[in-house]
RNA sequence: GCGACUAUGGUGUAACGGUUAGCACAUCAGUUUGUGGUACUGAUAGCGAGGGUUCGACUCCCUCUAGUCGCCCCA
């Protein structure tokens, strides 16, 4: 066995070699986290599970088909799409060159690629439309803020291949109903604005409504006046939003078609009794959106935190076109920011507990019973019961005492007495009862015991309050 | 990218221009050797980084970094 020779060897070196120069100082500074990310701990799990297991319920429920995106796309891809004038692609992709001097980027949104896999894949064959939805990361070199960080995910609904105004409005039902389902009240404020053609003379009308208050405008205001008017309108500043009053609205500029098709949406919601929000200063930074837009909000959180929305969207029936498919593939769908669900949970104090928190702990003493405590754990788990241990821990009182921060209901003991009788101990956490048993029937005893407590707990429960000791 | 505020062990915090930087929680080890929740003892661990002012700085100043908030933008 060579490497028990090699072992010996390095023994003596440290006695040799003046080593001393390394803990003199501390140079080990522990490497830091890259601004804007971050690592999301066990304890947040349970909320993150949460999000996850209702979206998954509702794909299901209303047949969306899950896609898988890369997380690497061609830098092009989103400069056609999301808009080379918009600042998510103009400052805050994570763009760079690979080894083969491909221009990439970490996706910054997901329904580029989403339009892309449409027709990548022929899905234009697919019976229409075709529904997709998916989860992960997008990277966004902003600026990190509450809610705001540069690696964050989102998971999305997108419907493409039908134009009827039911689909926006089902979108928009979903979303609610999603929130719906994990707790969090949200209204949907909701606009229309048009198609870029409809879009051109509204713009052209807006500006010159400003011109005479031009004086009046901020910096940012008179950049984006004309950079891209139409974000004026979601601007901050009160005396714009009193210009605003007074401004022409998108709406009126419609096309009939256009305003038909918004009123059908709204019309639809009405029916389902969808909390929405008629918003003619709502507008999308990402250039493919046409006709509807929305996004969701936390109730009672209207006006100051606009840009905590928790997710938006809205149709974009010309960026299939864009990408070299089929024109005139209209398509609508929506994105939600999971952080900021999360983040909401959070606040009303939804899913802070793991579900599968264990109930039952194992404690041993000695190495025989260690040995039997690894052969049972393969018997709990056959059995669908999470165990929890303190291997690394050799006194039973250092074990019970980790037994109890975990609360468990039950403690199994298994000592060398017990090892060599095939018997086990089961103590009774709450009650602090023990009782020796056979330990080949511990499976099935302690499931037993489990299902009685779980009965035991719900009657006497009403009695709500901390209870004197 | 712009502005404001903040920065002490793992967490929450205290103090001071000058002696071993205090406390609580958590962690680990014990309180005579196979029994938890309470108690006691002990241990580990900190002034975000780098400059400057000063005889001397955790404390004052500057820069950087990070966080929070607002703007921009967006989920």
């Amino acid at each position: 066995m060579p490497p028990i020779k090699k072992l010996e060897k390095d023994k003596k070196k440290p006695i040799k070699a003046p080593v001393v120069e390394v803990p003199k100082k501390k140079v080990k500074a522990a490497p830091e986290l890259l601004r804007g990310f971050r690592d999301i701990l066990p304890e947040e799990q349970p909320r993150w599970d949460l999000v996850q297991d209702t979206v998954r319920q509702l794909a299901d429920a209303y047949s969306f088909g899950r896609v898988e995106l890369p997380i690497l796309e061609r830098t092009e891809l989103f400069i056609r799409t999301v808009g080379k004038q918009t600042d998510i692609v103009e400052k805050e992709m994570y763009a760079f060159e690979d080894a083969a001097g491909e221009k990439v980027a970490l996706r910054p949104e997901a329904t580029a690629s989403i339009a892309r896999t449409y027709i990548n894949h022929g899905m234009l064959n697919l019976p229409q439309p075709v529904k997709l939805w998916y989860w992960g990361p997008m990277f966004r070199h902003d600026r990190p803020q509450a809610g705001r960080y540069r690696q964050f995910n989102q998971f999305g609904f997108e419907v493409i291949g039908v134009e009827d105004p039911i689909v926006d409005a089902q979108l928009i039902i979903i979303a609610t109903q999603l929130f719906r389902d994990l707790g969090i009240d949200v209204t949907i404020q909701i606009n229309s604005i048009g198609t870029p053609e409809m879009r051109q003379a509204y713009l052209a009308e807006l500006v010159s409504y400003f011109r005479p208050y031009r004086s009046q405008l901020s910096d940012d205001d008179k950049r984006r006046l004309q950079k891209n008017p139409l974000r004026i309108l979601d601007s901050k500043d009160p005396a714009v939003q009193e210009l605003l009053a007074g401004a022409p609205q998108i709406i009126d500029w419609l096309s009939e078609p256009a305003k038909q098709h918004f009123m059908k949406v709204l019309e639809f919601l009405d029916e389902m009794e969808v909390p929405y929000v008629l918003n003619p200063h709502l507008v999308r930074g990402l250039d493919y959106y046409t006709h509807t837009v929305f996004e969701i909000w936390e109730a009672g959180d209207e006006g100051e935190h606009a840009q905590n929305a928790l997710g938006g969207g809205g149709r974009y029936d010309q960026l299939i076109e864009i990408l070299g498919g089929r024109p005139e593939t209209p398509a609508c769908g929506f994105a939600v920011g999971v952080e900021r669900v999360v983040k909401a949970l959070a606040q009303r104090g939804i899913a802070n507990e793991a579900k599968n928190k264990p109930k039952v702990f194992f404690a041993q003493l000695g190495d025989a019973a260690r040995r039997s405590g690894l052969r049972i754990f393969e018997d709990f788990r056959k059995q669908g019961i999470s165990v929890a241990e303190a291997f690394g821990k050799s006194a039973l009182k250092a074990q019970l005492e980790v037994a109890n921060k975990l609360d468990v209901d039950l403690t199994l003991i298994l000592g060398q007495k017990e090892v060599l009788d095939g018997t086990i101990i089961i103590r009774d956490m709450e009650l602090g009862a023990q009782e020796i048993v056979d330990s080949s029937k511990i499976v099935e005893l302690v499931k037993k015991r489990l299902d009685k407590k779980a009965g035991i707990v719900e009657e006497p429960l009403p009695v709500i309050g901390p209870s004197a000791p």
